[in-house]
DNA sequence: CGAATTCATCGAATCGATTCGATGAACGAA
DNA sequence: TTCGTTCATCGAATCGATTCGATGAATTCG
């Protein structure tokens, strides 16, 4: 491999030439540019990221850390780490990847021998341990998803708003009766952000509809979660419309509609809160999609906006040049709730039964 | 941060004894070695991996190419990453994530400014322009998947073998009018080694059993799909099983069975070959699992092989000391061509009518 | 024409860990 | 006592790129 004195050697000029060459720090006069070009082409030199790291402390890496709970996998964790990844080489960053059990151990190693300049944290819980390591080591981080305490970047869906627009839409659409299937009840006893989230934005928009909403918790077993399904549908009269949060189970929610003798949307509208894998062909029913990759894109930005911050821990200033001084203080520019939108076909009206 | 100079300092000695205590490649005495542990415990210091990588020129990760077809993301490849990824840990290595719609030049840039010892592809296909530039670059690689002409280690499920025992199984269960849904047509036209394979499975499967089996190709769009199942399962008499290998729209697929008014299995067995989501909840039914944890651990395990096999081209005489010197070559231990499993419950018999 | 500036380029130090030969102390043998 | 080993540790060179003065040539100005 060439390094940059073979570069220099061939181009008759000294190794901080070619450096210069190369970033532009100093004047080079023309020729000189163009026998130093000339020899990184014929050499087919690259820079040695080592090398480069060692001198500027700058590793242009971000470390991804994925969640794990053992023996589970969540498709959207792969699409999340994708589009973070794209994100983050827009902005000239590598992505890492952790997938350690110990995701505390493992970003502790990361940091301290320094592979990373900042990290990305997916799923983040309450009391998260991980979080503890990086307020230790000062090390630069954002959030994909929050908990209010966190005193870190982050980025998330505004899930109270995404339940309550489409609670809103189905009123809207004509519904009267409509079923909200929110998040599985262990998720919303570990007092996950979009479970509860998702319950404030149902009771909001009950509270603001002439819709009757009638909230009904998900769960785990396939089993229950049909059997409380197939109750909330047999009520009289009976509601039109379901608006579901927890999508993992959709495929059998479906199937238990089905078998209940209900045509969707015909007989049921069913409107979607979240996101689901491709794979499910689910296209054709009204919802609110997780915007991916505007929050990759969002994350991928506060992290490495966190690394110039260093140690004043704010973000450096990015485009705003001018802000009204001494008015109220300006939204926290390192939180971005991103607002839902509806996708998909329209919410179909009630049966005018 | 600490470095190793701090350490030596602290500790009273020189920082190459330092070294020597960390590496073990000389003696030390016990007494020197404890009052350096001491010193790194309470400086909490690690070694940065820039200088490591750049006197040793090992950078101890894999750069691992996500295949990225524009606008599609297959759940699937998220979790050959991160099984990959522990399997990379599990031998000291980190994984870089490459997701660059021009993976090749994403992996000539890595590759020579040395931030990897050696690349996982995933999804290779025919003529794959990155396969040009690992050659180019002599860059250590293993591939997920496989096309026969590649000269470079690779593991793949025996699809050929999958579709035939799934066949073969379906058939031992008693099933005498079976319909094997195959890949898609445009795979099967772009010559996918797993869309061909298959095929050839299904064929030598049908030679080798009683069983009446019809080959369907399936098709990107469910609209034709269904279409083409109804009618496969219109004919009489009515065949009663269906071997799927082509899963993308499964969910599409068992709506069309259902609405076809046949149950599974009752009317129908549905047997599948390959892998979704687990979102998709559908742990149900009998399959051919691909299998990812295998073909992760083996393929990160190839790619590091090649690191040290480096010129030779040859992989490391790793476990097996002394085989038969003067016998059959011994199978191409860089190829590892995973056998089918059967897995969930039993396939139904067919309808006693 | 000579002094003052400007300009392009060079040389050397630096980042942090590793590794090889050198060094000197301790010990055994003659 | 003296020479030859062995043993533990030290010092210096090295990996490759960056960056800050220093240097000498070219240019400008009085």
């Amino acid at each position: 491999m060439a390094t940059i004195k073979d570069v220099a050697e061939r181009a008759g000029v000294a190794p901080s030439t070619v450096s210069y060459v190369l970033s532009g720090s100093r004047k080079i006069s023309e020729d000189t540019r163009r026998a130093v070009q000339a020899a990184i082409d014929e050499l087919g030199y690259h820079p040695r990221a080592s090398a480069r790291t060692l001198r500027s402390s700058r590793t242009n890496v971000l470390a991804l850390a994925v969640p794990r709970v053992p023996g589970e996998y969540r498709a959207i964790d792969g699409r999340f780490a994708i589009d973070v990844t794209d994100a983050a080489r827009g902005h000239g960053y590598d992505v890492l990847l952790i997938t350690e059990g110990d995701g505390a151990g493992a970003l502790r190693r990361v940091a301290r021998s320094g592979l990373a300049d900042a990290a990305v944290l997916m799923a983040v819980e309450e009391r998260d341990p991980r979080i503890e390591v990086l307020h230790e080591l000062g090390f630069p981080a954002a959030l994909l998803g929050h908990d209010d305490h966190a005193a870190l970047p982050w980025t998330d869906l505004d899930w109270e708003a995404a339940v309550a627009l489409a609670i809103r839409e189905t009123a809207a659409a004509g519904h009267r009766r409509i079923v909200f299937l929110s998040s599985a009840e262990h998720e919303i006893a570990a007092r996950r952000g979009y479970a509860v989230r998702g319950l404030d934005g149902a009771r909001g928009a009950t509270a603001e509809t002439e819709a009757e909403v009638r909230v009904l918790s998900s769960h785990r077993d396939p089993e229950k979660l049909g059997h409380r399904l197939r109750e909330a549908l047999a009520v009289r009269p009976a509601p039109t419309a379901l608006v579901v949060q927890d999508l993992i189970l959709l495929p059998h929610l479906l199937g238990a509609v089905s078998s209940a003798g209900l045509r969707v949307p015909e007989d049921l509208s069913v409107v979607l809160v979240g996101s689901l894998p491709d794979e499910l062909g689910i296209r054709h029913l009204p919802r609110i999609d997780l915007p991916v990759a505007e929050m990759s894109t969002a994350v991928a930005r506060l992290a490495i906006d966190a690394i110039s911050a260093g140690s004043d821990g704010r973000p450096p200033s990015s485009q705003k040049p001018t802000a009204a001084p001494a008015s109220t203080a300006p939204a926290d520019a390192r939180h971005h709730l991103i607002e839902p939108r509806m996708a998909g076909p329209a919410i179909a009206p009630p049966p005018s039964g």
